[in-house]
DNA sequence: GAATGATCATTC
DNA sequence: GAATGATCATTC
C-alpha cells in the first residue's frame, strides 16, 4: 500500500510532522507491512516504509524521491541523544566518463540541494516495531555547509579522475566521504586507471560523515 | 552489474 | 565506542 504523492512541500510536511513520535510498527500496521525482528537482512526496510507513507516516488532512478518538489528523502538512525548512529548513503559514484564534470553537475550536488531528514531511534536494543520516528527536518546546505561538500567531492573526484580510486580511503574528505557500495567486496565496475585506460575496481559510493549530519539536525533543533 | 533503500561487523 | 570496509534485499 503506498501513499499518493504529495503535491507541495507543505503538503509533504504536514504528513512527516504527523509521523512525528508514531512508531515504526504503527506505520507498518498502517500499511500491512510485517515488522522484521532486525535489519541484518533488511536494511532498507526503514527508509522504505517512510517512503510509503510519505508518498515518495518508487524507484531505482538516480534521481530525487521528490522529483517535482525538488526533495531528496533521508531517513537518518539516532541514538538517545540525538546522534546519529550511522553515515549517510548519498549517491554512487562516477568512476569513468568524467572528465570536464564540475560539482554543480554532480548527483552528489542535486541530490543535497534539498534533503527531508526523518530521524528514527536506530538503538539496537529497541526492537525494531518499537522505534519511534522523530520530527522532521527540510535542510538546504548554507554556504558554509556547500562549499565543505564541494571541496570533498572535487578533492575525492580528483583522485578518481588520476587513477587513484583504489587509494581513496574513508579518511579522505572532511564532511563527504567515499566508500564502498556493493553486494561484496568482489563485484567489479570499470574504473579510471593511472595510465588513463580502463581498469576494474569496487564500486563506491559517496557517503555524508556523521559529525556533519549531526550538526544539520542540532542546527534544525536549536 | 547498477541503482535504490541502507545497516552490519570487524577493526581501530 | 567510533569509524572504516563489507555486506544484504530488491528491481530491472
Amino acid at each position: 500500500m503506498m501513499n499518493s504523492q504529495p503535491n507541495t512541500i507543505e503538503e509533504l510536511m504536514q504528513r512527516a510532522n504527523d509521523m512525528a513520535g508514531v512508531t515504526l510498527g504503527d506505520v507498518a500496521m498502517e500499511h500491512n507491512t510485517p515488522v522484521p525482528a532486525n535489519l541484518k537482512r533488511d536494511k532498507g526496510w526503514i527508509g522504505q516504509l517512510i517512503e510509503m507513507e510519505l508518498g515518495a516516488t518508487a524507484g531505482s532512478k538516480p534521481q530525487q524521491d521528490f522529483l517535482h518538489l525538488g526533495v531528496e528523502l533521508k531517513t537518518i538512525p539516532i541514538d538517545h541523544n540525538g546522534r546519529p548512529i550511522e553515515t549517510t548513503y548519498v549517491t554512487v559514484a562516477p568512476l569513468t566518463n568524467i572528465q570536464g564534470l564540475t560539482w554543480e553537475q554532480s548527483v552528489v550536488c542535486h541530490k543535497l540541494s534539498q534533503v527531508l531528514w526523518i530521524p528514527v531511534e536506530g538503538d539496537r536494543s529497541i526492537p525494531v516495531g518499537e522505534r519511534r520516528i522523530g520530527s522532521p527536518v527540510l535542510w538546504r546546505p548554507n554556504a558554509n555547509e556547500a562549499h565543505a561538500l564541494q571541496q570533498d567531492w572535487e578533492e575525492i573526484m580528483e583522485l578518481i579522475t588520476m587513477g587513484k580510486v583504489d587509494k581513496v580511503t574513508a579518511r579522505h574528505g572532511e564532511v563527504l566521504q567515499l566508500r564502498p557500495k556493493a553486494a561484496n567486496s568482489k563485484a567489479l565496475t570499470e574504473s579510471i586507471a593511472e595510465d588513463g585506460t580502463v581498469k576494474l575496481s569496487n564500486p563506491r559510493g559517496f557517503y555524508l560523515k556523521i559529525n556533519f549530519t549531526h550538526q544539520i539536525l542540532t542546527n534544525a533543533f536549536n
